[in-house]
DNA sequence: ATTACTGTACCGTCCGGTCGGTATATTTAA
DNA sequence: TTAAATATACCGACCGGACGGTACAGTAAT
């Protein structure tokens, strides 16, 4: 164990190519490089790109939930309200250089199977606690604007300025608390 | 000339491999053969792959101006509410089997930086058009959400029902128009 | 002895792109 | 009028490089 945590290290290079350069460039040898490994090494730990992939892919789901836990315990009167949490999660994320869901993007670049668990997860928790029944439309819509701004930035297509951007987020996250109007 | 329109099955060919296969299938090769035309044939009209994936681009952006168009002959009183209008071509394109914007989707995976025509032409739509200093929020919102329903479907993650889908689509439709309240 | 690697050479496949041709109009020139 | 030249559209074998993955001998810490 001379390395403390070379499948981080490895994760974490596979994020940073795929965010700087695409998902096209995101080779073994490229990843191995980038994080000091070797490329036995990186085999030994994922022994196919797919299981890279795969791994990345958890960790960004896991990431999300981390996040999801800290934030209601740092606003624990939001705790219930899983929209508002939902709304700092996104603007959390934003804040971020690179999001941790470029795994979605290298993943669906070589292998569009690989998101079915996280299109099950993303169900699981929108049926669950965003699609309230009695005001489907309100959240659904807030929730998708959130979606569509993060989509935006992942895909490198976002028209939005810096202070846009975190108007209509202050702005999503106060319809989410508020719950009515617009 | 025996074939009249080669370029149009190339570019259709393209668009259905990725829709349906994935980005990291649309080879050369299988775009030739399913288009029915021969690598040479295929290179003789787009020169490199990125001239291929350029032109699925651009069409699919023609294609966008030509359905605004359209939409405005059809609903010629809501002509002037690009918002509106905005919202019904989303719509109608959710209704087609495969989004033409998988284009988008080809050219991320092979190389981003094609993508900066799309996002100029995005900026500058929605500047001029959607962003109304008065309500920035609000059409902004309703933009954004429209826009992640699409990007859910694009990238195959979508977890709504069809009738959740057409149920959020109205009421975004009815919010654009209504032009207050949520 | 086991775990966690390093380092490197190598293999087979796939893929983008080249190249030399072919067939059929269309234009030019004698 | 007709033969030659040119242009357009297309074919498909082939090439070189990149990439995913293998193999394996060695090392160093636990």
């Amino acid at each position: 164990m001379a390395r403390p945590d070379s499948r981080q290290a490895i994760l974490d290079a596979a994020e940073t190519i795929v965010g700087q350069s695409g998902a096209a460039r995101m080779t073994l040898d490229a990843v191995a490089k980038r994080s000091g490994v070797s490329k036995g090494g990186l085999i030994y730990h994922f022994p196919t790109k797919e299981a890279l992939l795969q791994a990345m892919i958890d960790r960004m789901m896991k990431r999300a939930d981390l996040m999801r836990e800290e934030i209601r315990k740092k606003y624990p009167d939001e705790g219930s309200n899983h929209l508002a949490v939902e709304m700092r999660v996104f603007q959390q994320g934003a804040q971020q250089k690179r999001p941790q869901s470029v795994a979605l993007l290298a993943a669906i670049a070589a292998n569009p199977d690989l998101t079915s668990g996280t299109r099950e997860e993303m169900s699981r928790h929108f049926n669950a606690h965003i699609a309230s029944p009695r005001d489907f439309h309100r959240s659904a819509i807030l929730f998708l604007a959130a979606l569509g701004m993060h989509f935006l930035d992942l895909l490198n297509l976002s028209f939005l300025t810096k202070e846009q951007k975190e108007e209509i987020q202050k702005e999503l996250l106060r319809l989410a608390k508020s719950g009515e109007g617009m």
